[in-house]
DNA sequence: GCCATGCTTCGGCCGCCACCGTAACATCCG
DNA sequence: CGGATGTTACGGTGGCGGCCGAAGCATGGC
């Protein structure tokens, strides 16, 4: 094997605790910096420090500095892919001893929250699942695909659709997608292209926004609207 | 975080070179005793059982007894999943460390082997390279798609497609398949039900077989006509 | 019953690494 | 130019865990 070690170097980072908490901090895509990874982790900043140098180092993350700050990002989709993954794989092993701590910051992950640049928890599975019976989309668990009609929904509802038509599969004319499991949910929501753009365009529309600076995401009155009147989506 | 423990512990755990080493042997979906994974992994059976336990208690691995014979697989999987995307992440970090070993068994498993349950190395991205550029399959990087030519065309050479019509999506008629992005090709071949069936079968039928209790797959003189009349493609 | 084989358990050794306190370095502010 | 804040570097401590040798259980063959 070419890559044996690295592999195990790879996976031993995210072996950590304390490193494994800043990985999921990081999941909705944004760079925070060493002394927020710090407290979330519930370490101190010199600790979080020669973890993220670590991770850095090996290539997990990426550095922004601005001014006294560095901000850290995951360095690759890929990377975040692989937390979902392993994510995916402590779900499936311990369908017992879950429901430990149920506290509100965690009621509102659960109802709502990015992952990487898209939607998740109750609002992604609601929304995929709303998609998925108007037509707009298809999934199958292992892949995902944005119809016709889906392709004109999205323009419809102000998504700029250009991408999206230049990555149009040559023989049938679809877009296709990535589903993705959500953890909490246990049930697909959409990610890839569609899910990212949609995610962005519900930011920027003020359907939905962040949580004080937290993975967790809200829906505005005015998202609950649009999500039911024009998704055909319930929301709680 | 209701999994932050588990999370750390899932990926600890595939964090070892011994263990990892074991992963990947695993990789094929077979079953292996002990015995073997301890000489793959260079370690005592003493200590390989250690590992094998930890995983098998944690849930990465299941066992099947028989006789004075244990023998190891992936319990599920997801578990094959995550470690595609470890690997993935790995071979993504270090596009310059790279061609360390040559051997011939490294050449072999590049030349074809299996990665789980379908084909991957030259020969898996051959064959998905094909059945793309004949209509049967389209495929963006995150998601695949089976045409109803390309179900038609399984159908012809005796694959049982059955599941395949069942698991046929509503609106558009077809079948959504797996990409899985190869680590020594660095392209996608074929996974999910499709790829999984199209190993099978070709196993089956003898236009492949197995080297030697490993991963690394041959092509036979059948199978090279098979995959260049009825495919399209070509294999080295 | 006896031995061989596959596997696991136990005990001890050793090294790696997470962690913190202290301190140095960088940057912005007044 | 101090002083405050964010970040990194260093030294020391403690503990977890990988590793092997030796011994203890299982199973199958004779």
């Amino acid at each position: 094997m070419v890559s044996n070690a690295l592999f195990a170097e790879v996976a031993a980072l995210a072996g950590d605790p304390a490193r494994a908490c800043m990985l999921h901090a990081l999941m909705d895509g944004r760079a925070l910096t060493a002394t927020e990874l710090a407290r979330v982790a519930g370490i101190t900043p010199q600790t979080a420090s020669g973890h993220l140098g670590r991770m850095t180092a090996a290539g997990l993350l990426s550095i922004e500095k601005q001014g006294r700050h560095r901000y850290h990002r995951l360095a690759a989709p890929s990377v975040a892919r692989m937390v979902e993954s392993i994510m995916q794989v402590a779900a499936d092993l311990a369908p017992d001893r879950r429901r430990f701590t149920v506290g509100p910051k965690d009621e509102a992950l659960r109802r709502g929250r990015t992952c990487y640049d898209h939607f998740a928890g109750r609002l992604g599975v609601g929304l995929a699942d709303a998609m998925i019976a108007s037509g707009h989309v298809e999934i199958d668990g292992e892949a995902g695909l944005l119809t016709e009609p889906g392709l004109a929904f999205l323009a419809g509802i102000g998504i700029d659709t250009a991408p999206m038509l230049a990555r149009r599969t040559r023989v049938s004319g679809r877009v296709l997608c990535r589903p993705c499991l959500d953890w909490s949910e246990r049930r697909p929501h959409l990610a890839g292209m569609v899910g990212a753009a949609l995610c962005a365009h519900s930011l920027a529309q003020g359907w939905t926004r962040r949580l004080d600076g937290t993975r967790a995401v809200a829906v505005t009155p005015k998202g609950q609207q649009v999500f039911r009147e024009a998704f055909g989506a319930r929301l709680d």
